[in-house]
DNA sequence: TATTGTTATACTCTATAACTATA
DNA sequence: TATAGTTATAGAGTATAACAATA
């Protein structure tokens, strides 16, 4: 648990950030939907996961889950295996598709982003290089609701 | 024009943007769509524009603009005034009503950033602070194509 | 009864194409 | 003809409520 610093404005953040992400998701080629990204970036991390765990993690309701699920598997990036032990739940997993399609986004997203940072001045890109660990800290803290892994 | 730095991994970046911001959005009750909320922001910060210029300024397409612009208007919080120099032209800016849900929807998010932020580590807060002008310059490059204003 | 997941239904936001009005 | 904007139509993604299957 960390203290308060001044100087740090959390609405300039905020709004800063909203407008990065949404270019960039806008300059990139669309070929995962938000959470098509980070749900399959969660089953590359973390490995195989039940609907509703999925969809605790990733924020959204467990129906809307069940049908991303269904249009992943469409797409054949992710397999659906009926859990041996308990016949109602079913397991998640990325396939080697899937991995090839996240590889691919996170590509695109590299791409567009790169293309920005390397217009900023030196001392700017050594702040946000420095700021990573803070960055990755901050949607640890948000994806568990606690600091760190 | 700045030099590359080594060590800033984009792709690290951008997924941990990605993450914050979907978190971010999905813990703030929602008031205004992504679009809705940076079209206001543009409008306040810019002044009244034309549909079309809208819709370059915020990457979506022109009947988008025209639709979100209906919606808002809709919900009273822009105004459409007919261009007398020009009937085909629609200008549109933001009223007193747009800036008042456009402050309420800053606070939400700024209380949702600022939860997280609380719980990181001092010097990680800091690392966030010093990049601030950094994220700040990156989404000037984002919004106008080039650097700063 | 509680839990895991699916189906039914509806809403928001977006896109492309076709159209109207004005220049 | 070209430009500014609207309307028509379609699709993705999400939510809540009702349901089915299993524990």
């Amino acid at each position: 648990m960390g203290t308060a610093v001044a100087g740090l404005d959390h609405a300039a953040i905020a709004s800063a950030l909203d407008r990065l992400v949404l270019w960039a998701r806008r300059g990139t080629p669309v070929r995962l939907s938000s959470t098509s990204a980070t749900t399959l970036d969660t089953l590359d991390q973390d490995g195989p996961s039940r609907i509703t765990l999925l969809a605790h993690r990733e924020g959204v309701s467990q129906p809307a889950m069940t049908m991303l699920v269904t249009r992943l598997a469409d797409q054949g990036l992710v397999d659906r295996v009926h859990d041996p032990a308990d016949r109602r739940a079913a397991l998640v997993s990325i396939t080697a598709e899937g991995r090839r399609r996240l590889a691919e986004h996170r590509r695109a997203r590299t791409t567009t982003l790169q293309a920005l940072v390397a217009q900023l001045p030196a001392d700017h890109q050594a702040a946000l290089a420095s700021a990573l660990d803070a960055l990755n800290a901050l949607t640890e803290t948000a994806l568990t609701g606690r600091e760190g892994h």
